[in-house]
DNA sequence: CGGAACCTTGAGATTAGTCAAATGACGTGG
DNA sequence: CCACGTCATTTGACTAATCTCAAGGTTCCG
């Protein structure tokens, strides 16, 4: 795993106030937690904090088989959990966006942690959050409800693989968007590699798929990476 | 939801030697928990149990949507978790055997529990180990021990799913088998239907790999749903 | 022994993958 | 600001894997 350095980092740490400019702003949209809990999750998280460092594009932050030290709080840019097998072929089961966590496990990493795109990475000492939720059952309900929502996301993710490339497509596309803030504009940040991967599908496929939505006027491609998402509810629809 | 019956249990509810004649036997294997915690997790579950109540195959014992009241551990039998969607396609995103736990979620179920075999289950109520993890760190640990488990289990089937039908089926046979004991022979518990519906695959698919497999010498046929694993490392060395 | 459910096999259709080439986007240095 | 080189994306023609539809065979249970 990639050594640890001290980086300088907001110094009130205890005003509420800094984290609205510091690392920790992307917490505040945590939906599990609120108001006096949620000050005391990010002090927390604070007290623990290495970093946040800067990794930069398909740089590893750690390896599959790695001892499970740290989990990822990502600060900037877009992180990838993924597997890569003898053959080559990748698979991505997810992507971290600011304000999300990244690697949990138990003992040893099963996936690697990798940059999706520059990013800006806080180190979480997992012993030490394990610690700390043994005495403080509030931390250990963010624990369990982090993990339970990161289970979710990952059998919605195994049944959409069974789906059509479309349908994977579609889905992907509409859950990027909600999750980036649902803006006129989706702004993909990683490549179409990144998306195959992740879809279980070819890079030809994806770009034939967003050719075959832009065609039936559900998107509009503005450059490869910037589409319009014409029609949400037809996309929504798209089934198998 | 199934509506609960009393049903006749173990009296001895505290006596060690009872959880190996009655309902709580098979949660001896679980590697998570050792010695005095293993106990108390036990004595937890029995507090807490409503049943175990019989359900018949393919009963559904609670539908997507519905809220996450229970828990399931299963005593007896095959459970399986899973989506149908509206044109009739149905996902099993996972088997569960004796003293597995299906169901963790939180506010409503993501997924539909059903009784893959006939099945015995006991009901454990979600807001009541809660509120005894919150103030027992023990149980607390025991549910985020679970859950991770779960998670880790939940991104291995969305890897495999991405690979071709002869490794997943491979793979799926000689999970199957450890889970089960590895004797010389696998009895398959579940229908081809619900191994083709888990694996993503037809049943037609799943019945012409596996004459595949016996073909390549890997494994044999006494029926239909009894193998025998010839060759356990050339079946683990399968891939894409 | 009979019936129903389950499993197997075959032939043809469909979806997505592979290989190859062309085009387009973007950052760098002149 | 433009030319260039590199990398990413798109498109086309063909191939391979899996699905679909259909029929036949087995197993199991009453």
């Amino acid at each position: 795993m990639a050594p640890l350095e001290s980086i300088s980092v907001p110094s009130a740490r205890e005003h509420r106030a800094s984290f609205h400019d510091g690392a920790l702003a992307a917490t505040a949209n945590w939906p599990a937690i609120q108001g006096d809990d949620e000050k005391l999750v990010q002090r927390t998280l604070v007290a623990l904090r290495r970093g946040p460092i800067r990794h930069h594009r398909d740089q590893v932050i750690v390896c599959e088989g790695d001892p499970a030290h740290y989990i990822f709080l990502v600060i900037e840019g877009i992180v990838r959990s993924c597997r890569t097998f003898q053959n080559g072929t990748r698979n991505i089961l997810g992507f971290y966006l600011p304000g999300e966590v990244v690697g949990w496990t138990d003992l040893k990493h099963a996936l690697s942690v990798e940059a999706a795109t520059d990013a800006m990475i806080l180190y979480l000492k997992r012993s030490a959050l394990l610690s700390i939720a043994a005495r403080d059952s509030r931390i250990a309900s963010f624990l369990l409800g982090a993990t339970t929502n990161e289970l979710r996301r990952t059998q919605e993710h195994a049944l959409l693989i069974g789906r059509s490339a479309k349908c994977r497509l579609a889905t992907f596309l509409l859950d990027l968007s909600s999750r980036l803030g649902k803006t006129k504009y989706l702004d993909l940040p990683m490549s179409h590699q990144d998306i195959a991967d992740h879809l279980g599908l070819t890079i030809e496929t994806v770009s034939r798929t967003i050719t075959e939505l832009e065609r039936s006027q559900l998107v509009a491609r503005l450059s490869p990476r910037t589409l319009i998402l014409l029609n949400r509810p037809s996309l929504l629809r798209i089934k198998n």
